[in-house]
DNA sequence: CGCATGTTTCGGCCGGCGCCGAAATGACCG
DNA sequence: CGGTCATTTCGGCGCCGGCCGAAACATGCG
């Protein structure tokens, strides 16, 4: 059962990324989002047993990382380290048209704070969650995330009622890789309402046709009053 | 003919990096070094027919790049985009056990000056070159490099004969892609000479066990009035 | 020109692997 | 405990592609 995930040759990484199916699959997991294996195998638009194959494959040769969470298997890129080879192949792929490192302006925006799906990304979303924790409202550990009877006292009064949790199947807290940071950030129902509510509170909005977000005044005066964001979160190196 | 290298998928260029015998082919060719067919052919272990069905299909996807010189055909990487995508994918085969960029002080040494097989490489050949080509003692263009009548003459003074050149089948002088600098130095008979003979004059030294080379105080001296190498080589963007 | 060497093309063999259908396992649910 | 759903395991089919032998260019040399 141990991944043994050091011995492998360059032939045979490339070779696991060199399927259609599979680095269809990993291009998907490039957002950081973890995936549960039906997912996957209809972004690669695969049968569900071939799918699994696949998924075994990449876990042994530890390019991915899995989950259980109920009857579902979220799979996820083990490391940076398998994104940065993606992007190299990327590149390669494309014909190689950028020269220097992509930091575009508006890439700079999205880096800041972005939506990934429901929940929030980008510095933005470390630094709450670096807050979250530093506050004891949130624990985070390998990999998992867990609520503190303070955090569901905070959360209440932010607007937030964790309470009817069996209402749904969706975890209610999880983390998520984020992409441009390379670290976890918050997902689950928690992240999922952080953002909603923060959106109804005029916090944080959608900048149109894109996934990017803007935190306004009240937004940087209310996450920290309520949270703990520092003030300097907007800082390349905050956290 | 047209090399058509941006249509290609990421699984495409994957699959063609995952064969064992391509992966040791392109492994070869990461020092810079350009190798001919043959030469690949038993890096990789398989005989020069399918070697050289191999380097087509590279060659077609755009990883290498090839230049004819007399029946040998030298195979290169096609750009530095080639050696990141290995690189990274080597970083994943090895279970990823670094950390940061890979520039140690130990590398800074060897970015700074090296041999690459038996001529110099890094900042100090890269500076070299650029003294050699406006001093007029060799021009170079698209790959290729000559040695001019004057550079002949200085060579010569130098204690470099390089009349006896049918002598042995080895090219004269050719250029050589320097894998820290990304831009080609000299390789070939000449920069195999301009080596041997500044390690006879104790103008550079070989560090024992390592690539690495030292250039002593005499070798700054003589190389600057002899090639008119610049006093600020060893600087960063020197060039 | 004939020979040697480096490289490519052609043809055929064969193993590996991606694919799916069927069925087993495990988890949740009433 | 049966029913459903997500996932995995098993078995077998089919084909892509790597491999080599033989032969055909291409180049250099005497």
């Amino acid at each position: 059962m141990c991944s043994m995930a050091s011995g492998n040759t360059i032939a045979e990484v490339a070779g696991l990324i060199g399927d259609p199916a599979r680095a269809n699959m990993l291009s998907a997991l490039m957002g950081g989002q973890a995936l549960t294996a039906g997912e996957l195998a209809r972004v690669a638009r695969i049968t569900a047993q071939t799918a699994s194959g696949h998924l075994a494959k990449m876990l042994a040769a530890g390019l991915l990382a899995v989950e259980r969470q109920g009857r579902h298997r979220y799979y996820r890129l083990a490391s940076p380290d398998v994104a940065e080879a993606m992007q190299a192949l990327m590149a390669l792929a494309a014909g190689a048209p950028r020269r220097h490192h992509p930091v575009g302006p508006r890439d700079m925006a999205l880096r800041r704070a972005r939506t990934c799906y429901d929940h929030m990304a980008g510095r933005l979303a470390i630094a709450l969650s670096d807050a979250l924790v530093a506050r004891g409202y949130v624990v985070m550990a390998d990999g998992a995330a867990l609520v503190t009877d303070a955090g569901r006292d905070a959360f209440q009064r932010f607007g937030l009622d964790l309470k009817d949790a069996h209402a749904t199947r969706r975890p209610l807290c999880r983390t998520c890789l984020d992409w441009s940071e390379r670290r976890p950030h918050l997902a689950g129902r928690l992240g999922a309402g952080l953002l909603a509510r923060s959106v109804a509170l005029g916090w944080v909005a959608p900048v149109p046709h894109s996934r990017a977000l803007t935190v306004t005044p009240a937004g940087d005066d209310g996450l920290h009053h309520a949270f703990g964001l520092p003030a300097d979160w907007r800082r390349e190196d905050a956290g």
